[in-house]
DNA sequence: CCCGGAACCTGAAGGC
DNA sequence: TGCCTTCAGGTTCCGG
């Protein structure tokens, strides 16, 4: 599932591919993946223009072209981008490909078809929902510390909402909250100033960590050029169904919070 | 504003 | 073998 190191990762190995490539038309196998205009317009509106950036914010990928228009990229559970160079056939679940010049092919491949593209002019309705970039220097603990403040849902609801931290989802919640010893039900607001600490130490280090092996591909993620990542070999109880923690050999749990599959460890991580 | 649950999707895996 | 249920989950929408 792609999170924050998936999409930084898709990111980062896209770019030498696509900068300053030109459109030269997009095929789709399923229109449903264009969102805010007809696929017609959003043909039209691409063709010839050249790609001068490729940045991710949260989860999502702005790729900037060089009208003012914005062609932006959300992979949302299942979705992945993959790199063809040589006409090659496209794999199955493959919904839109875009064709750029000198024989560059984009597959954006998605079984699920939650994955989504829009074509818009200013990044805002994108940024202006999302919370502060977890490894961006302006957030601090103190930061994380005000945007939990008197919040009462579980800690691992606010985590994987986007507009408390960009970024985040199911996976690396669960491990930051696993290496930070805090339990996933605990109410946001009744954190400790050392445990916001723990927390934003361990998210750091959890995606960080995750970025450096390429993002996890437990189902559905590959890098751009097809490959798996590797982060999820290092996991500790994120998708441990029927696993022990690694720490103290106790069964991990799993619950459910806001119907995402929560796992933890009950001994490492204790309710109170 | 805050919180929780449903809906959107489809394939994999497990139970019987 | 085959059917049924559960699990996977990012985001948005809706009701309280």
């Amino acid at each position: 599932m792609p999170e924050l190191p998936e999409v930084e990762t898709v990111k980062n190995e896209l770019i030498p591919h696509i900068i300053g490539r030109k459109f030269t038309g997009v095929t789709f196998l399923w229109e449903g993946i264009v969102k805010n205009l007809p696929v017609e317009d959003f043909c039209s509106r691409l063709l010839g223009q050249e790609i001068s950036g490729l940045a991710r914010h949260g989860k999502y990928l702005i790729i900037s072209l060089s009208s003012d228009d914005l062609l932006v990229m959300h992979l949302k559970m299942s979705g992945s981008l993959l790199i063809s160079h040589d006409s090659t056939e496209p794999p199955k679940y493959t919904r839109a490909i875009i064709h750029l010049d000198k024989g560059t092919d984009i597959f954006f491949r998605d079984p699920r078809k939650f994955g989504a593209m829009w074509l818009i002019k200013d990044s805002s309705s994108v940024t202006k929902k999302l919370g502060p970039e977890p490894l961006e220097a302006d957030f601090t603990p103190q930061v994380l510390a005000q945007r939990l403040r008197n919040r009462k849902a579980p800690i691992k609801a606010l985590l994987c909402d986007q507009s408390v931290i960009a970024g985040i989802g199911n996976m690396y919640s669960d491990e930051a909250l696993f290496a930070a010893g805090i339990h996933p039900l605990r109410q946001g607001g009744s954190l400790s100033a050392d445990e916001i600490a723990r927390l934003h130490q361990t998210i750091q280090q959890v995606l960080r960590t995750a970025i450096g092996n390429k993002g996890a591909s437990i189902v559905n993620y590959y890098r751009p050029n097809g490959e798996p990542g590797k982060a999820h070999f290092e996991f500790k109880v994120a998708h441990g169904r029927g696993k022990t923690c690694p720490v103290c050999g106790s069964p991990l749990q799993r619950i459910p919070v806001r119907n995402r599959g929560s796992y933890f460890c009950p001994k490492c991580q204790p309710s109170l």
